[in-house]
DNA sequence: TGGCAGGGTCATA
DNA sequence: TATGACCCTGCC
């Protein structure tokens, strides 16, 4: 991959490997970035409004300045990892091998701890159209505006933002009783009683127990955090889809303990990526 | 049209 | 360790 500055305010990615947009954004890890008519993605992340295009081997960003792809987008969008040595290390299972056929250029994305918290937190007991719908009403009522193409697009709030409102107010944005949890965590996180900066230097065990003290927060959200936002690539974030698919094909009966703990065993450090690629191959596949 | 389950968590027993 | 309730929505 070799990063060309366009122009003033464009980048290209000239020549990616493993990068391809719809897998990316359609995998369930994020919930902020929308498909355009023009064949592009849309996006706010990291305080910055972001349009990103594939033109046959290249992608381009905008409005982008190489000083903001080497600040954000390079680690964002994980462009230093390589993924070919990481699905040569996979390979060998035939389930895994198709969901890795099927979700190719796939990527982990390295989003903000904070936003990623609390997005999962609303996840919980919840289908994909109403969190992103939830997350958006939360950024246009409390987030910062930004601007691009004569629209207004919104940053995610910040923990003091959030910290501000009542259980109440939050709750109009139709996030049911998730309210006094939001509420509660930013006002955890903005006291600075827990220190998510902290939390990402732990190790994962450690960092996934100091997770799961904040209200909201059980065994699945937290291993969300650690792997979308903290890059933590042993968390295995267990829910409905990958218990059934677990069970059914590698471990009849197994209790979340034990799907963990396999998980580990079998992907180590390389478990995150795998349950995304199940995750992804599995909901794909089943509708 | 009503019932049900959804990328779980929390409170109880 | 195992159940049930829980805000809302979309789908059957």
């Amino acid at each position: 991959m070799t990063v060309i500055q366009a122009d003033d305010d464009t980048i290209v990615l000239d020549n990616v490997q493993h990068f391809y947009l719809e897998h990316i954004f359609e995998s369930g890890q994020c919930f902020r970035w929308n498909a355009s008519s023009e064949g592009s993605y849309i996006g706010v992340a990291m305080g910055h409004v972001l349009e990103i295009r594939q033109q046959g081997p290249n992608v381009v960003l905008h409005p982008c300045t190489m000083e903001e792809f080497e600040r954000v987008w390079r680690r964002y969008f994980d462009l230093d990892a390589d993924y070919g040595a990481i699905k040569h290390s996979l390979a060998g299972d035939p389930t895994l091998d198709k969901a890795m056929e099927f979700g190719y250029g796939m990527r982990l994305l390295h989003q903000d701890p904070w936003e990623c918290l609390i997005s999962f937190i609303i996840s919980a007991n919840n289908r994909i159209p109403r969190i992103k719908g939830i997350i958006e009403e939360l950024s246009m009522r409390y987030g910062n505006q930004l601007e691009y193409k004569g629209r207004i697009y919104y940053d995610f709030p910040s923990p003091n933002e959030l910290a501000r409102h009542t259980p109440d107010e939050i709750c109009e944005c139709r996030c049911g009783y998730r309210a006094p949890y939001i509420v509660e965590t930013a006002r955890i996180i903005a006291g600075g009683e827990i220190d998510l900066k902290a939390i990402e230097s732990m190790e994962y065990h450690e960092a996934h127990r100091a997770l799961m003290k904040l209200p909201g927060v059980g065994p699945k959200v937290a291993d969300c955090v650690l792997l979308f936002g903290m890059g933590k690539g042993e968390a295995f974030p267990v829910d409905v889809w990958i218990k059934r698919v677990v069970e059914q094909l590698y471990l009849p009966n197994a209790s979340l303990k034990d799907i963990k703990k396999w998980a580990y065993q079998r992907f180590g450090r390389l478990a995150g990526i795998a349950q995304q690629y199940l995750f992804y191959y599995i909901r794909e596949n089943s509708r």
